[in-house]
DNA sequence: ACAATATATGACTAAACAATCATATAGTCA
DNA sequence: TGACTATATGATTGTTTAGTCATATATTGT
């Protein structure tokens, strides 16, 4: 897999609503599934399943701690690649309720 | 469509391979898609496709000149997230090749 | 060994996606 | 007007995705 295809599957690992509400929640540090699933309110089996389409990108870090497992953001530039993200729609969205308000 | 839809939907206009390859090509500035499906060795309504995908997500601006359409990026911000997903994908990289090799 | 808890995963469904081929639309120029 | 060029889009196909339910795996404490 060359860089290209690399930095899509990154990218795709962060563009879907529910992982984005994970990755918000995971700002303040690790957090186990069964805190997660509860919070975003999806089931731990779809929480789960997400958790580790992002840990499989290689976006996620995973801690065994007993039963329960951690999971925490690996690179800090998926927050300002969230950042970046919400600063377009942002600016897209003023466009669009002008295009709608039309 | 709050802004967390919002963020999810520009991400998802950016993550997939060819259109990271055509972001690439607008780098330099606006290009027609007769510039562009040849470039990416990509089917012109296919390569159109991915153009509208993208316009309708609000990240590239349109500008019509006689029988050709020009694209253009709209924020500059998009450049820098491929460039903050790039790092991520060097990162991980190595780290992939490193489990491949054991 | 057993019950309880936390997480992952198989099987499934409906929806979304990427790509292709054929065709429609629209602008240009002779 | 008619030929030509550039772009968009309908119809289709095979693949991927998100979500759900049921169940399996693994760890803990009694």
């Amino acid at each position: 897999m060359n860089t290209l295809e690399y930095s899509a599957e990154v990218l795709k690992a962060i563009s879907q609503p529910t992982r984005l509400r994970i990755i918000e929640l995971l700002r303040d540090g690790e957090h186990c599934v069964c805190e997660i699933f509860p919070a975003i309110g999806h089931e731990q089996s779809n929480t789960s399943r997400h958790l580790q389409t992002m840990l499989k990108s290689g976006i996620l870090n995973q801690r065994k701690d007993g039963l329960k497992i951690y999971y925490s953001l690996r690179h800090p530039e998926v927050l300002e690649i969230v950042r970046l993200a919400g600063l377009i729609a942002a600016h897209e969205a003023t466009g669009r309720a002008a295009l709608f308000a039309k």
